[in-house]
DNA sequence: CAGAATTTGGGGAACGTTTCCCAATGTTCG
DNA sequence: CGAACATTGGGAAACGTTCCCCAAATTCTG
């Protein structure tokens, strides 16, 4: 590493000095803090756009904030992310909050390796979307920043919760499909074996939705989950299975808008065509899905929604770092399209 | 705001403590510096695994590195750039810096508040993907930071760029094309105004490159060149003025694959057949090109490999600041798939 | 074996903020 | 009008590192 230095940056000291007051002043200027007249805001606030001034974030973090959030998401590859991320980005807009963002991948160290650098980087508080760690950890970020967790089940009284309730989002779907004449809905479903994620990761909740639903429209002998991965080579995998059955489906719920595109695969290499032989739903209504020559049938969660009021939530704890717990539970709405249709053989 | 403390953090005082060294000994071993002898390694690294001691990156950032690099991208909708970001990430997995990812947005402003905020926060380098920024800008960041430029032709002492071959890349599809038999082979551009960047931007490169192929293939008098924008929409607008040319193009070469998600639209909707009736190229390669029902020609550019490249660069300037910049041009390569075919009615 | 060179470990001053004070001045009120 | 209180501004001590030194111990060299 060489030594050549770029010109030094200008700092509180320098606009103290070009403003005639103090550091102290500068800061109460810079954080808005009571303790400076009038005269004085407007003095400092001139010295600081003369000199170009920018308060440094790692000094200001060693002793107050750091005014940066960090968002954890398992992978910028789901669009359904960008949606949560404008939501929270339109709501903090207008604060002195930077956002910035992490992956965490899909294993739990992944994610841990990722959540203790936005720790060690004392970011203000963090927002971790879909998290694949367990309970304990998550209760134990919680305890060292303010924290929301978006997209996963239960709750805890050291964090926030957002989601959208997956429980209704696949009753949608089966009720859809069900007044449409289908009986043989089959449920394409992410295994899980963690016993204490079971209950809370989303795909586990949608699976019981549809269990749910299906009984409730006396389908309860059709119940065919097929649990296979959240991703288009899962859907893939699980379509063919389904195929497979002597008594195939005539409907099939995909869990998520990227497995609906692996079964769309294996229905046209089987010479299915969509809807007239069998039809196909997803979840999420991607920019694929709403696409006019795929035009699936998705649930959409209202990403926008959860991305602000996760940032809502997450305001609110950072000024109140003991308030109880709040959970936000939003309703998707089912979005019909061309994928699905009357069943051609009604049972 | 209110002032109950979670339970203070380990620095590197307890640590010092702990293991009966001086702090400076703890820094160096934790920087892996000239001066500590073995045992003294082992010592504070068990002290450090005791006291389960994680460095504080923002109070590292006051004197030495904060361990961080910056990647700024215009959206994390683009498919495109994640697979730029596994590059990147592989290549740093082993090394002691930790990838933040900020959203640039699609303006000039929103992109230097992001630049800026990376910059406040001491970041070791950035990368910076498509941006926008005027070549003054780009230059000042580099003054400021190293700096990785991706996506954009041009260079400049003051940082490294790394892009891919667009020029190649329009000339492959344009080859590809006339080899079917094509003669009227359209394109569709965005549009750019800004004189500075022009030369710079990749759909330029492309559009240039576009021309040329078609001279060079006796196709002068056919260039055909609607300008819209990048997105889906400009992809629709522009294959629908297309359309409505007396004499239309038996193919369309979309500058992104966003834009012939676009294109494929409106052919839909006019009732063509594809590549029956037209043929459609895209660039980029992204997944939605991939899925059998699309089965878009598409132009791949390595994502992968322009990710680590960029991580390679950035790593080498940051130990040698005043190394002359480097310039990495990969070479692209054609996807052919079912959306191009011969055309038709043959000229 | 003396002197030089190298290795090892540590003391303490930065780095650029915020925040805890305290002092001076102005204002209110009984 | 004097005491209590509010407002305004600033001095200086943190915050948790790194890094420039220096001193002591050890090894090398001729």
């Amino acid at each position: 590493m060489d030594t050549s230095q770029p010109p030094r940056r200008v700092t509180i000291i320098d606009v103290a000095r070009h403003a005639n007051v103090s550091t102290t002043t500068v800061s109460k200027v810079l954080r808005n803090a009571y303790g400076a007249s009038p005269e004085m805001r407007a003095k400092v606030r001139e010295a600081i756009a003369e000199l170009g001034y920018r308060p440094d974030a790692a000094a200001r973090g060693m002793r107050g904030q750091t005014y940066t959030i960090g968002v954890m998401l398992p992978t910028i590859r789901n669009p359904f992310f960008a949606d949560i991320l404008d939501g929270l980005t339109d709501r903090l807009r207008d604060t002195d909050y930077q956002i910035l963002l992490g992956t965490g991948g899909d294993g739990e160290d992944t994610e841990e390796r990722m959540t203790d650098a936005m720790i060690d980087r004392r970011m203000d508080g963090v927002v971790l979307i879909a998290p694949v760690s367990s309970r304990a950890r998550l209760e134990q970020i919680a305890g060292l920043v303010p924290t929301v967790i978006v997209g996963r089940h239960g709750n805890s009284p050291l964090y926030d919760v957002v989601t959208d309730d997956d429980f209704v989002g696949a009753a949608l779907v089966v009720e859809h499909l069900s007044a449409l004449g289908h009986r043989r809905i089959a449920h394409i479903d992410h295994s899980e074996t963690d016993p204490t994620r079971l209950l809370e990761m989303p795909n586990a909740v949608r699976a019981e939705g549809y269990r749910h639903a299906m009984r409730a429209h006396g389908l309860a002998d059709e119940i065919d989950i097929v649990a296979t991965s959240y991703t288009q080579e899962g859907g893939y995998i699980g379509a063919q299975r389904l195929l497979a059955r002597p008594r195939r489906p005539t409907a099939i719920f995909a869990g998520a808008d990227f497995v609906a595109m692996g079964v769309l695969e294996a229905l046209a290499e089987a010479g299915l065509k969509v809807p007239e032989d069998i039809s196909v739903a997803g979840y999420d209504n991607t920019t694929f899905a709403a696409f006019a020559p795929v035009s699936l049938t998705s649930v959409d969660q209202a990403g926008h929604q959860i991305g602000s009021n996760a940032a809502r939530l997450l305001l609110e704890r950072i000024s109140h770092r003991q308030a109880p717990s709040s959970q936000v539970k939003l309703t998707p709405k089912l979005v019909v399209r061309g994928s699905t249709g009357r069943p051609s053989v009604p049972d």
